[in-house]
DNA sequence: TCATCATTCAATGTATTGATTGATTGATGG
DNA sequence: CCATCAATCAATCAATACATTGAATGATGA
C-alpha cells in the first residue's frame, strides 16, 4: 500500500491525500460539495456519475478526511471538512493552468519551425508582399535593423513587441523574421503574436538568407517589380 | 485512463497532476530536487530508492511537467520546473498537518482524560456486556490474543482495523482494549473507529488489569451471570 | 410492522500502477 | 575504437484502483 522507505511518514500521508485528489470524479464531487452541503443523489445528478460509483468516491473522500457527512432523514449530506482544502485545490488548479500555458507555447514553437503553416518561403513572401497582403516585421535589435533590413520591414525588437503591438495593422498577416534559421527571436515573436490573436508567420531564413539570394536589399524590388 | 465524464477536461488534468504527487517516493524526490539540481544517482542515495525505480519516478515527474532535465557529461541533472509547484506541495503539507493535528487531538483526548466519555470502567464493562449493549474488541496482535483474552472479545489487530471494520456490528458500542494503561494500541483504535463514525470506548486497564482482578478469564463470567 | 426511498456494501472483472530484473543507450576517457 | 559509467528502456509480476452489478442497511411514513 505504501512505500516503506527510510523517510518521514508525512510523505506517505501527503501522498495519500494527493492520490485521493487524483481522480477526475472526486475532484468534480469536491467542487460541487464546496458550494454547499449536498446529498448523494443530487451529486450523481450534478456530476453524471453512477450512483454506487458516486457513493464509493464519496467514501474515499471521507476516508481521506476531505469531506464530512451528516444524516438528514433518509439522506446523507456531504460537506467539506475543515482545513485548507480549498487552498490545495486552488494551488493544483493554478499549477495545471500554468502547465497548460506552457504546453500551448511549446506547440506554437514546434509548429513555427519547419511547418509551412508557420514558415513562409521567400517566393511566397515576395508575391504576397507585392499583393500588399502582409506586413514584414523585423524583430532584431534596432542596431541590426539600422545596419540593413528587408525592404519595407517594420522594426520592433522582440522585447518591445508586447507593448508596441498596436503599431501592427490588424488586417494584414504579420511575417516576422530575424537573423536566420538558428535564431529564435522570430519564433518568440510568433508566440507573442499568436497569443494576441494576430495572424502571423515566420520568414525562417531571416535577413542573412535574403541577403544571400538578393542584391536588391534596399531597393524594394518586390514593390517596384 | 481518464474518466470520460461530461465535465471540463481541466479536472482530469488536475487529477493527473495530483496522481503524480500521489506517491511517497515521488514526493521525496521532489523535495530533494527542490533544494537544487541533482543527478539520478545522487537522488538514489539521498532517497534510498533503487536506481531504476528512481529513474522511473523521475520520468513520471518529468512527464507531468514538474521537473526538467539537462545533461552534464554522463550525468542527467534534474531540477524543478517553472510554476507554482512549491505552492502545491506547501498546501498539501499544510493540509496533511492539519489532519494530523486533528487525529492527535482525538488521541490526546482519550489519553489525557480518564474521561468516562472515552474510558469505561470494569464495572460498566461487565454490566453492559451482560446487557449485550457492547462488543469487546481486542486490538493486540493475534499471538497475544491467542495467549489469553477477555471473554467474548473479538480480535482485530489495530493494523488491520481499517480494512476489517465491517466485522464489527454497527448497532453496538465498541469497547477496545489492549495491553493496559501505558499501551496506545486501543487509543489508536479509537481514533480510527471515531473517524469512521463508530461509537467506541476504551477499557483502559486492558488485559492485564482484567487478569489481575478476575480469575475467570476464559469462563465468560459476565455472560453466565 | 411493512413498504419505500436513499445510501452503502459486497463481489466481480478489468485496467493501471509500481518494483524488480536484465538489456540498451549515450557520453566519456584512454 | 573500446571499456566504463550514468541513465533509461523493456518485460514481467504482484498489488491496487475503478466501474458495474445486485444485495443489504437504515430511516421514514403509512
Amino acid at each position: 500500500m505504501k512505500s516503506a522507505g527510510v523517510h518521514h511518514p508525512i510523505f506517505d500521508e501527503i501522498a495519500d491525500l494527493a492520490r485521493t485528489l487524483g481522480h477526475g470524479h472526486r475532484l468534480v464531487l469536491l467542487r460541487h460539495i464546496a458550494d454547499g452541503e449536498l446529498a448523494v443523489e443530487q451529486l450523481t445528478q450534478l456530476s453524471g456519475i453512477a450512483l454506487a460509483n458516486t457513493s464509493q468516491h464519496l467514501q474515499h473522500l471521507k476516508r481521506a478526511g476531505l469531506v464530512q457527512t451528516r444524516r438528514d432523514g433518509k439522506r446523507v449530506l456531504y460537506r467539506l471538512a475543515d482545513g485548507p482544502i480549498e487552498n490545495v485545490l486552488a494551488a493544483l488548479r493554478s499549477l495545471a493552468n500554468h502547465r497548460r500555458e506552457q504546453i500551448r507555447e511549446l506547440i506554437n514553437d514546434t509548429m513555427s519551425r519547419p511547418d509551412r503553416l508557420e514558415n513562409i518561403s521567400r517566393e511566397e513572401l515576395v508575391r504576397r508582399m507585392r499583393a500588399d497582403e502582409i506586413v514584414l516585421l523585423d524583430v532584431r535589435p534596432q542596431e541590426e535593423y539600422a545596419a540593413g533590413h528587408l525592404p519595407g520591414a517594420i522594426n520592433i525588437p522582440v522585447g518591445e513587441l508586447e507593448e508596441r503591438l498596436a503599431e501592427l495593422p490588424r488586417e494584414k498577416v504579420i511575417v516576422a523574421y530575424c537573423r536566420g534559421v538558428q535564431c529564435v527571436l522570430s519564433a518568440d515573436a510568433l508566440a507573442i503574436l499568436r497569443t494576441r490573436g494576430r495572424a502571423s508567420r515566420r520568414f525562417e531564413g531571416g535577413f542573412p538568407e535574403w541577403l544571400a539570394s538578393s542584391l536588391d536589399v534596399d531597393g524594394m524590388n518586390y514593390e517596384s517589380g
